[in-house]
DNA sequence: GTCTATAGGCTGATAGAC
DNA sequence: GTCTATCAGCCTATAGAC
């Protein structure tokens, strides 16, 4: 939690009218209901409850964002502008096909590992509203850098003839929805609903990662298409 | 919309206390509750609207489901036993692997063509709730079939080694994930959101299929292994 | 079993002082 | 920019008549 700082702006704002910093202000909001909504979704959190967490007022929340709406769409928006930022730097390595594919995988996983409510909270948002516009250009970052990918791994023969767009919803889909729905999973397997073991999410994404690989490879097969 | 049938039966006990069949009241809920949670998940939807669309009461919700809750479940319950029972149907044909993995691949298309905001549903319920107990048989019971599929694969040479576990889940979790966000991705296509065509159902189902058959084929190639 | 009517709780938003 | 106080809306659950 880096409740710390937040409760600490909170105690030193406390007291009295306009005092400073308001970009500090929509920081302290957005951290809390960055926290506040992985856990429990946007209905599920009252205003009141972030407006506290963040240590200011909740009608502040209408004043910055224009409601709880408008901070909830700031928060995805200011997640997705960080996963985008990690696959373009996955990308900027610039290493071999393969070595690319791995180093996205755990770009996602160790997103997951950090923040394992959100991609929950984010396939909700999703499902349920849509792709909102504020964030569509992240996302469309992430799905370029898939699709580059793919097209060079056609071009260097790591890959044989695949729609670049399938590779991206076929990677992406399988590890978001991994990571989305890792909490519950493991909360079923703690309560006993289920009779194995759940796998994990770096198991998981070494099957991934081999399983398109090796679906991937051309007939031909090549010396470096080992996992 | 099955919203005819609905309707009638609630004209046909509009006036007076009590009338007839509990069961056709249960169902009829269950029946409207299904198309109003799908459209707009459970905090989109008032049970007095959900009643007024079955044609009955609110006050039976509380009655017959212990609430708008117990009708929720009731509602996933419903549409997973089906899917449960279609996917038994398809192992139960005792085709060949390849063959039976197409089955699925078709069963699953098919469900979410007929339903096509169910999934949506039921991934924001498992994300959301977690596995509800009253559904966990029938996952474990596809879950079991998906196993089974890949341990059978592995005996008789159409697979490597694989674990069966993230064989389902890898398999699920792409299907589900590509059927709960279609519709989105849809609207958000048609929005000009994006500015590409986004792949249907069928297209990527056939990508999963050629996917973990190739990837998952035994190094010495087969004959039958094409798609 | 079904319906009517009502109560009670909680929530998001704003008006207006500082 | 920030805070206090208040409001109006909505939703679920139930008591009680038929």
């Amino acid at each position: 939690m880096q409740k710390a700082r937040t409760a600490a702006a909170g105690r030193a704002r406390q007291r009295g009218g306009a005092r400073r910093d308001p970009e500090a202000t929509r920081r302290a909001l957005v951290d809390a209901a960055s926290a506040l909504f992985a856990e429990r979704g946007f209905d599920g959190v009252p205003i009141d409850e972030v407006a506290a967490r963040a240590g200011v007022n909740k009608a502040l929340i209408s004043y910055h964002f224009g409601g709880k709406r408008g901070l909830y769409v700031a928060v995805l928006e200011s997640v997705l502008r960080e996963l985008a930022l990690r696959v373009k730097a996955v990308e900027a390595e610039a290493l071999p096909v393969p070595a690319t594919l791995r180093r996205l995988l755990e770009a996602f996983a160790a997103f997951g590992r950090e923040r394992p409510a959100f991609p929950g909270l984010w396939v909700r948002e999703l499902i349920s509203h849509g792709l909102e516009p504020a964030v569509a250009p992240h996302i469309l970052e992430i799905a370029a850098v898939n699709r580059r990918l793919a097209e060079r791994g056609m071009r260097d023969g790591s890959f044989r003839r695949v729609d670049p767009l399938l590779f991206h919803f076929g990677l992406v889909g399988c590890m978001v929805f991994f990571l989305a729905t890792d909490p519950p999973r493991r909360r079923a397997a703690s309560a006993g609903l289920v009779p194995f073991a759940m796998p994990g999410i770096p198991e998981f994404f070494r099957y991934v990662e081999e399983l398109t690989l090796k679906g991937l490879a051309p007939l031909a097969r090549r010396k470096g298409a080992r996992a």
